[in-house]
DNA sequence: CGAAATCTTGACCGATCTCAACTTACGTGG
DNA sequence: CCACGTAAGTTGAGATCGGTCAAGATTTCG
């Protein structure tokens, strides 16, 4: 556990506020939620909970990451996403009623709060701007994975690769390097395909005076243009 | 227009209570969220929206049918579902704001009831149950999206095939014969492949006794064990 | 610092896409 | 209601992207 802090429900309170779908309460309110959820502390490698499983909380993200991902018919994984501070999961089981169909892992050491279903159902019925927010979030990610779906199967793992990049390049990072926030692993599963793929693509992409590998994790875009047309 | 009715806002009226967010509603509430529809009508071929554009109503089909698809980047279509009476759509640009990334069309002859974004809004105020059925319709959807993604990278179109008519099977028709809902092109674009290929393993299944094609649009379930081991 | 995991590189193979030609099905209008 | 034309479906041959297996290099983390 952190240094900076010992006490998980202090990590609880810090949580609630950077949360989204929480961000534009009172703070008397947040502290009225606060005051539902339960910490819990997870360290790399535990798992959350893995498909199969019933659930009725919703998980929110306080310190840490977290790695969904799917295990297919066939026994091979692909990872959906990753969870930061702030982020939330759960919701599959906690809205349909049924079972979890993902895995949820820690990446490293996590603290995540915890909020039983009927409360957050009282929630949302005394703040219906609650409810907006989550059907706002429900309504980005099932664009995303429309949007992934249809990737997968109308373009090539190195254009995936390099629209990938070009989405990471744009939060932030002036200086055109972007900074995988996974391994090169997780990326391969992520973007459906292998490591081997990856790392001869991202070659490829070198090769061509698009990108420049600075190191294991970085990369640096030198072509913007060039890339959209891969 | 069917002959049967004249008038679209009765069909209006068995839209509302045939969905269902709204069934769980009360006869003369029902009629309430009645009164905050327009009705629309296509004929098959029209565009109901598409790609780019704004939007800020909810759309609810009455009768008819809706291919939803979206573009790839290289141009190429991919089918996400088809809208059969009850179903709703337009929740993306509804809810996050932003515009539409899939394109609408009317597949023969339909009817749709419309609820704009600040009458939605209102409603969930006052009925919070209906926002708890559009979160779980958002589940259901987000947990289909992620899985189709997933098996696009991880199983091969003859056992995607293979699975995806199980799946219809399992859905009434006593018979094990299921009876396509689309054509074998808006198939294949499902399933994220081509027409050559759906009617190829449709063969080879037929080969192996798995399944016996009928008619077009009619396929004999042979063997289910079989099928879900392909 | 060392073991284990990740990453890279090479060679090979196979599932599926593409292109092309032909057949069949269907909805549109006379 | 039927005929016609366009769209859908089938079949074949060829090409290729990317997955698999294997071995070696590098990084990570305890």
């Amino acid at each position: 556990m952190s240094r900076n802090c010992h006490d998980p429900q202090e990590k609880g309170r810090v949580c609630i506020s950077k949360v989204p779908i929480f961000n534009h309460l009172e703070p008397d309110q947040m502290e009225e939620i606060h005051h539902l959820t339960h910490t819990i502390t997870l360290e790399r490698g535990d798992t959350l909970y893995r498909a199969g499983e019933t659930s009725d909380a919703l998980y929110i993200l306080s310190t840490g990451k977290i790695r969904i991902f799917r295990v297919s018919e066939a026994g091979k994984e692909r990872l959906l996403h990753i969870l930061h501070p702030g982020d939330f999961t759960g919701e599959l089981a906690l809205f349909n009623e049924s079972t979890h169909e993902s895995f949820a892992e820690a990446m490293e050491n996590t603290v995540i709060c915890t909020l039983r279903r009927g409360a957050l159902q009282e929630l949302m019925k005394q703040y219906p701007a609650i409810a907006m927010k989550i059907l706002g979030e429900f309504a980005n990610r099932l664009e995303t994975a429309e949007e992934q779906a249809t990737r997968f199967v109308t373009e090539r793992v190195e254009t995936r690769l390099a629209l990938y990049l070009l989405e990471l390049g744009e939060e932030g990072s002036s200086d055109r390097e972007v900074i995988l926030p996974m391994s090169k692993k997780d990326l391969a599963s992520y973007l459906g395909t292998t490591p081997e793929t990856i790392s001869r693509k991202l070659q490829y992409l070198e090769e061509n005076r698009l990108i420049e590998q600075r190191s294991n994790r970085v990369i640096r875009l030198l072509d913007r243009g060039g890339l959209a047309k891969v």
